[in-house]
DNA sequence: ATATTATTTAGAATCATTCTAATTATTGGC
DNA sequence: GCCAATAATTAGAATGATTCTAAATAATAT
């Protein structure tokens, strides 16, 4: 038998090799706060990981319930409720649809959101451009606000959409 | 008798002049679009452009029926869909609380979020710098996608708020 | 006036999220 | 290994904002 390659998915994540870590440093962190990392949990993190859609709720729990058919919602929950406290993943709120979560980069930064399908992408920083975002001790100056966090994100339709709606009619998402 | 000042409020809006033109842009939006500028939806006008706190639609209501006092929570939000779908009120979503609505700015533009008080301002843009509020036409071009608007907000705990807590042990709000 | 159309209404339905109280699993001290 | 103490998990109820529905009311135009 052949060597595997560096892209055959040998750990879940593909060619992914960035997520091993942030895999470990996730569990390290609910470590350090103090919390176990169970097998129901250990796999959230990895469902959260393996996706670069900004996974649901009800994403998650799929993915988790695949691998322990018994998982209910409300672990779910707690668990994104302790990620949220520990700072491990990054929640998009949306009130006319189910949040979406980044477990991959848990700090603020850029998406682009499709109203049409409701897709959710990371966005280049650097076609934002470096002042977009500002340092968050900038505007807390300038403010006198403690700032913890910021939310930028652009709507829109994305390019498949655009492709799609020059078809159909345009349906609109819930976004 | 004296005659009143400038700043006396002959019209609901205090000594906000720009509000009265607002006002008419945004009952001429209405009446362009088609639907008829009735007694209640002319008070929810006044309600969202009177207040600076970028109120909720619960606050709305109140107001609104401070005048009507029978109008239904539907009406409500049956006008600002209307507002929404004419480009004449921005919604600030929140998943974890009430939605907050802008009627004096209706186009994108960045917020400051106490999340103790959950307080909403407008942010100074010059704060941000011109840069952090990129074109969106400038990331349309850049994505593929057809931007529509951008959510600027930066999150934290205001000066009030801070100084409260200094004296308390700190509460934390649901934003 | 009257028929048509738009607005408003109360209350039900929906849906994501949070809460509750009970059950089950885990852990550290013996 | 055994047993309290603690933590995690659960099902289902509760909450709360929003949307829907179908009926009632008001406004408009012919």
């Amino acid at each position: 038998m052949l060597s595997r390659t560096s892209q055959e998915s040998v750990n879940g994540f593909g060619r992914h090799a960035g997520l091993e870590s942030r895999l470990a440093e996730m569990k390290a962190a609910l470590k350090e706060y103090g919390v176990v990392v169970t097998p129901k949990r250990a796999k959230l993190l990895e469902v959260l990981l393996a996706s670069d859609r900004h996974p649901s709720v009800s994403e998650i729990h799929e993915g988790v319930r695949a691998a322990y058919p018994g998982t209910s919602l409300a672990t779910i929950y707690n668990t994104i409720e302790i990620l949220k406290e520990t700072g491990q993943v990054l929640e998009i709120e949306f009130s006319a649809s189910a949040n979406r979560y980044d477990g991959r980069i848990p700090v603020s930064h850029p998406h682009l959101v499709c109203l049409q399908c409701e897709k959710v992408e990371d966005m280049d920083v650097s076609l934002d451009g470096a002042a977009s975002y500002s340092p968050l001790d900038r505007v807390s100056r300038a403010t006198g606000y403690e700032i913890v966090r910021q939310r930028t994100d652009y709507y829109g339709t994305c390019p498949e959409c655009m492709e799609a709606s020059s078809l159909l009619s345009g349906e609109r998402g819930r976004l």
